[in-house]
DNA sequence: TGTTCGATGTAACATTTATCACACATGATC
DNA sequence: GATCATGTGTGATAAATGTTACATCGAACA
């Protein structure tokens, strides 16, 4: 396990003895698939580093309505995390496994110390905050200007490509809750895209081609 | 026009040391409304600071279509200038002044070490980025929850709240490109609106009830 | 005063998306 | 293989939004 976390800190732009740190004082966390890691609910305070796998946050309104937001894939962390633990917010968004996940828990208490003391850090923060700053602008982009066919064809993509798997294995109902429409309107959808033959359908499965 | 800084920095949590830093290093701009402060051919490398007046964050796709993101008030810094010019990105962006404007630029040069140096600049930038971050989360719940009718009563409202003025002084073509929408459905709704005595509506100016 | 131009009002229609209803397919289980 | 729960396909219709076209209004100014 060590090995891990060894590998994804040092293959990134951390110094060794950060490195050192962060893996003295954080703790390990597996998820499976669908569970939750951060909800509003939760008041955790704890920073995750994806070790391996993936995740994804959502964010919900008050009716209970979802949309997905963008994915958190190896060796990344939740930015909106350290600000609302900096700043002690209620957490606005939901972040779950997408696949089963091995994440390293770090307490929030060290992070100001870490900024403070090693330029790597603040590179390794300010680069969280860079990467989900486009992420929700793509985000914005893909609801503001696209149609819901366009929407769904890059949802897909996008999926594909955090996952590095050309197999989706999600139900039409769930693919329309991440995108806050309808079960039907996706199922029409995905068959036009059948048609086009841009994706192949199965039963809880679909295959970008 | 120091005391303005002054009064700005000193109001905020800035430690006296780090404000003289800032008010030594920085420059005056004053911006009259309508004009760019950051456009992303810009490759300014200065972060702006409001110190009067009030400008919005618009995002724009490779069509030209625009949509408005959020305001940035008087003592507030915009965060995605800050990450971008630490990752020397293109910004995906625009800042235009909604009303004319005083800022402080400083150049981006210094924020790394003001992060190491000072405890009271990590709580700004670490404020900065989580408003930011509810901003967006905000436009995004605006843009996927809403339909058009309360996207642009929300928007009025939110006008109202950073000008300080019942009174909204825009042509119903110029809220649409804000919106993303056309001339014709935003007259519909405005209509609407006043049936409903939310508001009253004059030749280029709307008064919010 | 009349002209001009940008702003606003509104009808008619097209397109997109949402919703409802129901048929049918598939895989699991007994 | 009969039963069942769940997933998918599709028509019909409604609601929301976008588009086109044109009328009217009001301010500015010749």
């Amino acid at each position: 396990m060590q090995e891990l976390i060894n590998k994804v800190l040092r293959n990134s732009e951390i110094e060794p003895k950060l490195a050192d740190e962060i893996m003295t004082i954080g703790r390990l966390k597996k998820v499976r698939a669908g569970n939750v890691v951060i909800s509003p609910e939760s008041d955790s305070n704890e920073m995750p580093i994806v070790l391996e796998g993936l995740l994804k946050v959502m964010r919900q309104d008050k009716n209970g309505n979802e949309i997905f937001l963008y994915f958190l894939e190896g060796g990344e962390t939740c930015a909106m995390s350290i600000t609302c633990c900096i700043e002690g917010k209620k957490k606005a968004f939901h972040v779950v496994a997408e696949e089963d996940s091995v994440l390293w828990m770090v307490p929030m208490g060290h992070i100001d110390s870490w900024v403070a003391k090693y330029q790597s850090f603040r590179k390794f923060v300010f680069d969280a905050y860079q990467t989900r700053f486009d992420e929700m602008l793509n985000a914005i982009d893909s609801v503001v200007f696209l149609k819901m066919d366009q929407r769904l064809y890059k949802y897909l993509l996008d999926k594909k490509q955090a996952s590095g798997s050309f197999v989706i294995n999600k139900t039409h109902e769930q693919i329309a809750n991440e995108l806050n429409t309808s079960r039907v309107v996706v199922s029409r959808l995905l068959k036009q895209l059948e048609r086009e033959e841009k994706i192949e359908q199965h039963r809880n499965r679909i295959e970008i081609l």
